[in-house]
DNA sequence: CAGCGTCTGTGCGCCCGCGTACAGACCTCG
DNA sequence: CGAGGTCTGTACGCGGGCGCACAGACGCTG
């Protein structure tokens, strides 16, 4: 057996789906990989709640979060999405204890977590991981930024057509399970706009959906409906 | 003379009013201090387009800027506001090459000026910086989000009032000078809309203005007409 | 002090999204 | 197969903010 192949099927040290870890020296990084712990997480479970302390950080690896701004109503305004390509927990690489953000999770499936206090003795003496979670941090910004004026300024439609894509990206397929009514409560509006809205695409041929499964039919159909916020916050992160 | 005296009135190492440059020690930073340049800013210079290249950062001294989203239809919505408390320029700190915000100065007055080039080569070697630098992105990057649930969420006499206070807090005085107009394109509304709030914040005797003096009379009363969201975005910057 | 540009006050019709409410469709489980 | 829960479709009136437009007030400048 190639030397290769022993170290790439070494159960303690998988290839990561996730981004970030994906891009880190497994040698280089070992005390690091040590405070990593696979968790599942089933759908609507809350990682944290906004301005509390964040105990722990994770990096998923076929789940996806949502980063949820909260009003006074219950519920939370999405401002932004964390699937493979991030991390949760931006906030604790900047230095700060607590999360400005409350984050749940939006697909089920599995992450790498690490407490908080392993992550922030690591990152000190790791200047390389500085530099990728700084850039996290500025995507995690910039996003919530354009977010801020797509709520603002667009019309439902276009917004629902930018979320389905993002979504779409961060779940990597063309189906996914969600309400009109979970669909409502991530846009901040009411469901029966939501209907409206998902109607209007369905009779486009967009995407069809039904009792809580979406599917994309034509993403290209999609990209046309959507405000140009998803190109701008998807080349980000491809940057 | 006593030698203390001789390094406050050294005019190449002045006490700076803005809070990142006052908490760094000008010995242990000789040559970043070095970078420094002082300019006036006039009101209404655009420091950085969006999604350009950023030149300089700008570690403000007396002046105020906005941070813009743009939007399709020109004029942008504003998503931060800096002061003597920040800087200009945090995704740069964070690696980006570009901003992902048009900012505009919105009060004249003299900043300090480094190169892009020179602020991160600094910041490359100074773990303190990098510090203070991450505190200085979460904030922006928490108000970002805070904002955009305000403009989504809270009627437009809440949000002049949040945003009365927000700049009362950053030129340090109960007066300054913005037209209807000037606001309406900060918060992305009609002037006639902030004609009619403004009228109502007057009428209740918290604010007066005229022809593009504004005057804030009763700071409490303001805290009361404003949304939960400036003490949310006040707290970020003690902390 | 006359004239002009800027800033402010106000009116009108429009429309998106809100809050609420209810009925029908579908699924699951007893 | 019937009952109950969940999800979807749709209706109705309300209201904030939009776009536009115009008149009045103010102040600078010649």
């Amino acid at each position: 057996m190639h030397p290769k192949d022993t170290l790439i099927r070494n159960a303690s040290n998988p290839p990561h789906a996730n981004r970030i870890l994906a891009a880190l020296s497994p040698k280089a990084n070992r005390s690091f990989f040590a405070g990593l712990t696979r968790v599942e997480l089933p759908l609507g479970r809350v990682l944290c709640e906004a301005r509390t302390a964040s105990r722990h950080v994770y990096f998923p690896d076929g789940c996806m979060m949502s980063l949820l701004a909260m009003a006074e109503r219950g519920g939370g305004l999405e401002v932004g999405l964390v699937g493979c390509e991030g991390m949760v927990g931006v906030s604790v690489a900047l230095g700060a204890a607590t999360s400005p953000v409350k984050v749940l999770v939006q697909g089920a499936g599995s992450a790498m977590r690490m407490s908080a206090t392993h992550f922030r003795r690591e990152l000190e003496r790791n200047r390389s991981l500085q530099r990728t979670l700084d850039r996290c941090a500025y995507v995690a910004m910039a996003t919530a930024m354009q977010i801020a004026v797509c709520n603002k300024e667009h019309l439902l439609e276009a917004r629902l057509a930018r979320w389905l894509l993002m979504t779409q990206d961060r779940v990597g397929s063309d189906r996914f399970r969600f309400t009109q009514q979970f669909i409502a409560l991530m846009l901040g509006v009411r469901r029966a706009g939501v209907n409206a809205a998902a109607g209007a695409l369905q009779r486009r041929g967009l995407i069809r959906y039904s009792r809580g499964s979406m599917q994309v039919l034509d993403r290209n159909g999609l990209l046309a409906a959507a405000c140009s916020c998803y190109e701008v916050i998807r080349q980000l992160d491809d940057a």
